[in-house]
DNA sequence: GATAATTCTAGAAAAATATTCTAGTCGCCT
DNA sequence: AGGCGACTAGAATATTTTTCTAGAATTATC
């Protein structure tokens, strides 16, 4: 396990040509360049040039979700729940920008490839332990009638919207400065009338 | 002109390629195939596969920008203006299921690579006009104070979501059954107070 | 601490894929 | 008719991905 971390070496290249040239873009043999591993290296770990992009998409999905969830755990009201969903989404955006764009702009092409039913795998786990977290307030009342397909779009929804736009450069108003107001706006869009 | 059909049979073919295998897996070779076209015709047409993926993103975000921006010159009412990005988006989503499915996973692949800058024109010539025509509202004090760039993101970040999910059949509740909802909480989430 | 097993690295060779190029065909205009 | 531009064809070429064989480094076992 002593040189684990050229597995890790690789992943780090592959982030930054993707991010400098896109995913398209980027040969196997660019980040070879990059990484300073060899063909032969890169295909022991992960086996084929997809599984390159899997593998750093699941890591950065997993980062976020686990910062998610350890917070849901020590939050007891329903409001704070709500507006955790949408800071810490923003503040670890705001945190690994490269990471975060490549996971904005690459769920379908994983979720279409091989590696596919391990994501729809992770997120559903991921989903319903959230579930179990919301469920609570949910039936306390705590949050206006909808469906459970609705609820988390409506709360996240607008900060991914958002998010991307900041990454492309496309947005005048840092992403962090709507961290309060996106939060604002979701807790008030779900809860109880 | 007579033939310009070919031209629009490559890229159904590419489509039917795209949703079923994923942009990724796709050769030009199937696609070749499945329009009947020529190698020689398919590179005649657009140049490169890229082309081929850019052609088709521009003409989906085109007709809804169209739609939308049809619907919005007559209709003077605030709410109904703010309704209307979140209806007319999810009837073209639902009449136009793989198209939109594109859309929404390869705005990344698009924006990175050569036709970007098209894309950026294409786009922000869209947002100025929609800009002049919601101007009149937010200066007549119907919306809720925040930056711009929020605005959009809060009232159509939902839709994208809830349609993402829709669309990759991992919600249980059909999108065409949230259009009033999400109408709804679009419309309270930038209302003025 | 020798030796076997395993993991990892290398890069050449093969396979798959994208693109270019030359030679046309087709429809239309005069 | 015959010339012109748009279009089609598919073989040849270039690029890129993937496989394969050999060997180095590391770890486990006795």
């Amino acid at each position: 396990m002593a040189r684990s971390s050229r597995k890790q070496e690789i992943l780090q290249a592959a982030l930054a040509c993707f991010t400098e040239f896109g995913v398209e873009a980027t040969t196997i043999e660019m980040i070879r360049d990059r990484s300073g591993a060899s063909i032969g290296s890169l295909y022991h770990h992960f086996g084929n040039r997809e599984r390159i992009i899997a593998a750093l998409y699941l890591e950065g999905i997993g980062e976020y979700a686990a910062l998610l969830e350890a917070g849901l755990i020590e939050t007891l009201d329903a409001e704070a729940c709500v507006k955790l969903f949408v800071t810490s989404y923003i503040d670890w955006v705001v945190a690994n920008p490269d990471w975060a764009r490549f996971v904005l702009h690459n769920r379908g092409r994983v979720e279409a490839g091989e590696m596919g039913g391990r994501l729809r795998e992770v997120n559903q786990a991921h989903g319903e332990r959230v579930a179990v977290i919301l469920r609570r307030h949910r039936e306390s009342g705590a949050f206006r009638r909808m469906p459970g397909d609705c609820f988390l779009a409506v709360v996240i929804g607008p900060c991914h919207d958002m998010a991307r736009n900041w990454l492309a450069g496309r947005s005048r108003t840092a992403l962090a400065d709507c961290r309060e107001l996106l939060a604002d706006i979701a807790w008030a869009s779900v809860r109880a009338q």
